[in-house]
RNA sequence: GCCGAUGUAGCUCAGAGGUAGAGCACUUCCUUGGUAAGGAAGAGGUCACGGGUUCAAUUCCCGUCAUCGGCUCCA
């Protein structure tokens, strides 16, 4: 065999082997050994990835992707969905297909039924027919095909949609991909056959606009998740049956956090006192350490005169999408309810001139500010009409911009850690690459903005993402996101430099040599809004909030109602050292008031019984984690005293 | 706002064309028990709201409102 005839293919390991020039990525896996080729599902060839069936010609860097890594499972979930293609075809004439790639979790199709409905008992039946499709063992093909005869394939078969997608795409560089019965235009790769697919299920159905256009056509999206074995689903099912007690609506309702009430409004949560205890901690940590960095508290009210918000370009933006004026007496006098909290504090910069020397200046303040958001996107309290901001806009000249926004940064991660919160991701959020009517401003005070914050997050040394699209209309921001209990991803902490409010409200400062300038504002918020802050949190420790944070940090249980006066006693003392407790004097058994304040989540319980009166000590008992033993009061406090954030004062 | 689903007691949920049921919680009584549910009795619902069909609707149909899952939006 000549020299030509062989390739060199080198290992992820480093490893280089000869293979003769034609062999397949499968025929390598089988190579190494039928066991590790049985398991991979993909591969890629220089980083390219492609079917285990591709035959290579050259040299080559291979690596192989099994169902344990996430490529691996994507390509699993892609040729589902095209399986799943396959089956609604076969049960919905008249079907037409747009968009099914896999997700994080799973995967869904993008379907126009036409005149059909997709009912709820249908899930079950396209359930049965991709596994009956998907015994049948069918190959995925790929192929070559020319721009004019994929244009001509869907058009015969009448799918305007995949026309929509071909007319984007070049000439050379469009494939199909066929198994069983079924060809869809796609880039692949995909699993070797069908019969790997061995369990699946329909989760749910959605609607969704045809390429995310609001006014184009709406599409049904049809969401599932498949398994290469049952045991896998089941496992899965269970995690998200887990995940749904972290639900802060679930748990808010069983902690007594918050309500809503129809009579109230939609959106407009109601603070129960548990929850308002939570709140209003979170509201005096975050004044304090405030206060420490130097900024200045404010007030201001809850409406402002319609001209505020035409002046700051909110009134443009959001005026007719917004709560709509209140009215008073006289004509022509309009009031918003204010919608956020920056022209009142533009306001107050211009109650007096402004010197360079007290600048920055830092006005801070819990703002209240009402949104008339969408009805569909109102969730819990991540997403509400009424929501109080821990706000703050720092005025300061163009030089600090950069040391003020990492000060911000350093707030934020000091507030996030003090929290416990570690699992967030850092996001720049920019303009939108093409579409640039939706913001306001010039290009270039846009630039310096996105370099002003591009170099804090670089000199900080923090890990981020660029996003291109989610800045806000009048700046780009740095934004704190947390996901939920269910996986969805939500902003908390934000900071935001802006060049176009301070010239619309021509707020100036006297510069060292005599001169007018204008300030920059940094818009800042760390927890984001109260509501979200307080509903990620509550996902996040499961409803055991730290216990400084705890609405009740202590029950005292006694044993029996001899021992209420004791009980009694030990309850004046800790509510005199300013603790939350609460006493349970219920004539029930001890096991029931335990399990009780387990279920109320209650950090520490005191049991009182005859051993503790004889003693004048008390028991302790630290929710989930069981009895702590008998100690006196002065141990107790000692106990509670390493407690983060806690300042007892005995 | 759009697509789909759901709405029965404070909570979690059964139920059925003939005017409602369980468990927990609540009230009272008995019990005085040592680390996750002691016992009994009682009270509690215009079956989301408004129409329609029917001898009869909480159940079937339509509309509204709210909630849930997505899409779009998010100052």
């Amino acid at each position: 065999m000549n020299k030509e005839d062989k390739i060199n293919i080198t290992f992820p390991d480093g490893k280089v082997l000869s293979y003769n020039i034609g062999i397949s990525c499968i025929e390598i896996a089988e190579n190494i050994s039928q066991g590790f080729a049985r398991n991979q599902l993909v591969a890629s060839l220089n980083d390219k990835l492609v079917d285990l069936s591709t035959k290579i010609n050259k040299d080559n860097r291979i690596m192989f992707y099994g169902w344990d890594s996430e490529i691996g499972k994507s390509t699993f979930w892609h040729s589902s969905a095209h399986l799943m293609a396959e089956a609604l075809e076969s049960l919905f004439s008249d079907i037409k297909f747009g968009i099914g790639p896999p997700i994080e979790n799973g995967f869904y199709y993008d379907v126009d039924l036409g005149k059909n409905e997709f009912k709820e008992e249908d899930k079950v039946k396209l359930e049965n027919k991709i596994l009956e499709l998907a015994k049948q063992k069918s190959e995925f093909f790929r192929e070559e095909v020319s721009k004019k005869n994929a244009l001509k394939y869907f058009n015969d078969k009448g799918d305007n949609y995949k026309i929509d997608l071909i007319n984007e795409l070049n000439d050379g560089e469009i494939t199909f991909y066929k198994q069983g019965n079924f060809i869809d235009l796609c880039k692949g790769p995909h699993l070797p056959n069908t019969k790997l697919i061995k369990s699946v299920k329909i989760l749910n159905v959605a609607g969704a606009y045809w390429r995310g256009d609001e006014k184009g056509k709406q599409l049904t999206r049809i969401y599932g998740i498949s398994f290469p074995n049952n045991k896998e689903l089941s496992n899965f099912l269970l995690l998200q049956e887990e995940a749904k007690k972290r639900d802060h609506r679930k748990i808010g309702k069983e902690l007594e956090l918050f309500t809503f009430s129809e009579k109230v409004g939609q959106g407009l949560p109601l603070w129960l006192p548990n929850g308002t205890i939570v709140r209003e901690c979170l509201i005096d940590f975050m004044k304090k350490e405030q206060i420490k960095e130097g900024y200045l508290p404010v007030v201001s009210p809850h409406i402002g005169s319609k001209e505020l918000y035409v002046t700051s370009g909110h009134y443009d933006k959001y005026g007719e999408s917004s709560f709509q004026p209140i009215k008073t007496p006289n004509e022509n006098e309009e009031f918003f309810l204010k919608p956020m909290n920056c022209p009142h504090h533009c306001e107050i910069y211009k109650s007096k001139p402004r010197s360079y020397k007290n600048l920055p200046l830092r006005l801070a303040e819990f703002g209240s500010v009402y949104r008339y958001e969408q009805s569909g996107e109102l969730h819990g309290l991540t997403r509400v009409r009424g929501f109080t901001q821990d706000d703050a806009h720092i005025f300061c000249t163009n030089e600090q911009v950069k040391s003020e926004f990492i000060k911000v940064i350093d707030l934020i991660l000091k507030v996030f850690d003090s929290l416990s919160f570690d699992d967030y991701s850092v996001q720049v959020s920019l303009r939108d690459k093409e579409d640039k009517s939706k913001y306001i401003g010039t290009d270039k005070t846009w630039e310096i903005a996105e370099n002003d914050i591009l170099e804090a997050v670089k000199e900080k040394k923090i890990k981020y993402s660029i996003e291109y699209g989610e800045a806000a209309f009048y700046g780009p921001k740095l934004d704190f996101m947390v996901k939920d209990s269910l996986n969805r991803k939500w902003q908390l902490g934000t900071i935001q430099v802006d060049y176009q409010l301070p010239e619309r409200f021509q707020l100036d400062y006297i510069t060292e040599n005599n001169t007018k300038q204008t300030p920059v504002v940094i818009h800042r918020a760390p927890f984001g809004s109260l509501e979200r802050f307080v509903a990620l949190l509550t996902e996040h420790c499961y409803g055991n909030f730290p216990f400084w944070l705890a609405p009740i940090q202590i029950t005292i249980l006694s044993i029996s109602d001899k021992f209420n006066s004791y009980s009694n006693k030990i309850f004046k003392f800790l509510s005199n050292l300013n603790l939350r407790v609460i006493k349970d004097i219920r004539s029930e058994k001890i096991s029931k008031k335990i399990r009780d304040a387990e279920l109320k989540k209650i950090p520490y319980m005191i049991i009182i019984g005859e051993n503790e009166l004889k003693s004048n000590k008390i028991s302790l008992r630290k929710h989930t984690e069981g009895d702590l033993g008998k100690m006196t009061l002065d141990d107790l406090i000692s106990i509670l005293k390493k407690e983060k954030n806690v300042i007892i004062n005995n």
